[in-house]
DNA sequence: TTTATTAATGCAACAAAGTTGCAAATCATA
DNA sequence: TATGATTTGCAACTTTGTTGCATTAATAAA
């Protein structure tokens, strides 16, 4: 794993937004600092940083994909504004996990990840 | 709306299956009946029985989109196998509604639809 | 410091899943 | 059966990525 300019940008890029990027919107962010990477490298860098472990993928179920740098407290779901597309972090897990337990039973189903979203207006766009 | 021959037989695969379909698992079905649509006439109509409120999408966090036909319980969720791909209903709405005020208050933000989907093997699978 | 090694990059082509414009076919009804 | 609005097929296009391959560049070895 070398230390490039495309790798050090994009993890500072990620730093810096709070809220997950797009692969797009990490390419146009780069662009504007000029440098001018190519959209494979994006790509094939995000792949690389996932498979660290130093960044997470954001597959929202409006089909965007987004990505955000990999905390402490990793799992976690989204508020997603559908008005401004702003992105807010929020913790459900207990709640979930007991009533998993319960699905697990019930449907005999083995659950091994879950997803969840809430789409609405955040504070600004209501 | 007409009744044409790709509507009647879509309507039927979607009230057959039990699990919902792909655009691409109906395509094939339709072949396989010897009805030879064109993909972009499966989409047309499958918009146009969404619109008319015939049939629900459903578009899971791994990107895949499929279709089921309408219920009168409308809103559920689902419990997707990762190894054979079924897909089977959860109900979670009690549990979630509650939750949803409080994160309505707390985030000041409001939610307008949820998705939520469980990842892992069915009976068969595991 | 120079060289060698291997990962990273750019580019073009490809791919899956849809979408759109337009002309031709077909359904419904008068 | 003639008419007119819908539906359909087809080709081209779009979006979001992915892949092969030749070139470039980071780093470790000499
Ligand atoms: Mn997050
Ligand atoms: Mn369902
Ligand atoms: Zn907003
Ligand atoms: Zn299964």
């Amino acid at each position: 794993m070398r230390s490039t300019p495309v790798r050090k940008a994009l993890l500072k890029i990620l730093s810096k937004d709070q809220a997950p990027l797009s692969a797009f919107d990490i390419l146009a962010k780069l662009h504007a600092q000029k440098l001018l990477a190519n959209k494979t490298t994006v790509y094939r860098q995000l792949d690389s940083l996932e498979k660290q472990g130093l960044i997470h993928t954001v597959r929202l179920s409006d089909r965007s994909v987004r990505y955000e740098l990999a905390g402490k407290d990793d799992h976690h779901h989204h508020l997603v504004c559908v008005k401004c597309n702003d992105v807010k972090d929020v913790d459900f897990e207990n709640h979930l996990s007991r009533q998993e337990k319960n699905i697990e039973k019930s449907k005999k189903f083995k659950i091994l990840r879950h997803s969840m979203e809430f789409f609405g207006l955040c504070f600004n766009c209501q």
